[in-house]
DNA sequence: ATCTCTTGACTACTGTTGTAGACTCCGGTA
DNA sequence: TACCGGAGTCTACAACAGTAGTCAAGAGAT
């Protein structure tokens, strides 16, 4: 029923992440990397990357005999939608329970942290943010 | 392979929290009450019911001749889980997304701002949480 | 040119979730 | 008591994600 935009599991995702730091780079190598980590077959990585390549997540280019893969955009954008639809699918478009997670399990480091602060600081209560 | 420790759908996790409003509901209850907004079947509920049943979430008493469901914890409980795992799974275990989307999408309300500036002023770096 | 190893495409199986039909059973009412 | 309608269980199916085997085409080595 509802038709959720984002399709991506967590599987794929990692695989999004792998290819974005290497890319470009083959199935070939990808999988040998991904086999010593996780031992998955190499068939097992090119049906992932074929379904990311299907979804629009990535393209590949042949050079020297060979298909090289790079996301079609920044895995940052697509967190942002993932984000996005996890607040508004799963929370029901409330951040408290990230909120509580924060207080309660997160591991921030100090970086994070800092950052938290900062983004706290910057927050001002909008002027109503009327429609258009 | 990586046993995710919370599973839930996103239709199941609705469910949940019409079951945790009206708690205890019986089944017929609730399938009129869902059928009016989305269609869905009589079965259709009974069988995320009983689901979710089996995977812990719910528990049922007959009562009148018919189960009464009730949730076995809190919603709110459940969401810290599935944040966390949606922390640590889907964006690798950093939270800057989520400031990301905090800072350019999220439309927080005043007592959300609140309870923001408050939660950034109560985090210290915390002094390396010692394993017992 | 042939042989072998890599690549790529295709197919397939499994478990989960969303969805619902079919069938059964039980309790209340005629 | 016989019947009816609600309630509960069972079975099923499609989409999708995770996983991998098979087979054929290609590229490089000899």
């Amino acid at each position: 029923m509802a038709r959720r935009k984002t399709v991506l599991g967590r599987g794929e995702l990692e695989m999004l992440r792998i290819v974005e730091q290497r890319q470009p780079v083959t199935a070939g190598d990808l999988a040998r990397e991904v086999a010593q980590t996780t031992g998955q077959a190499r068939t097992t990585v090119s049906t992932v990357l074929e379904r990311l390549r299907r979804k629009g997540y990535l393209a590949r280019k042949r050079s020297q005999g060979r298909y090289h893969y790079s996301t079609r955009l920044p895995i940052r954008d697509l967190l942002a939608d993932l984000v996005d639809d996890f607040v508004e699918g799963t929370l029901g478009g409330s951040v408290s329970p990230f909120f509580a997670y924060l207080t309660d399990q997160a591991q921030l480091d100090e970086a994070q942290i800092r950052e938290l602060k900062q983004l706290a600081r910057q927050l001002k209560v909008k002027p109503e943010e009327r429609e258009p």
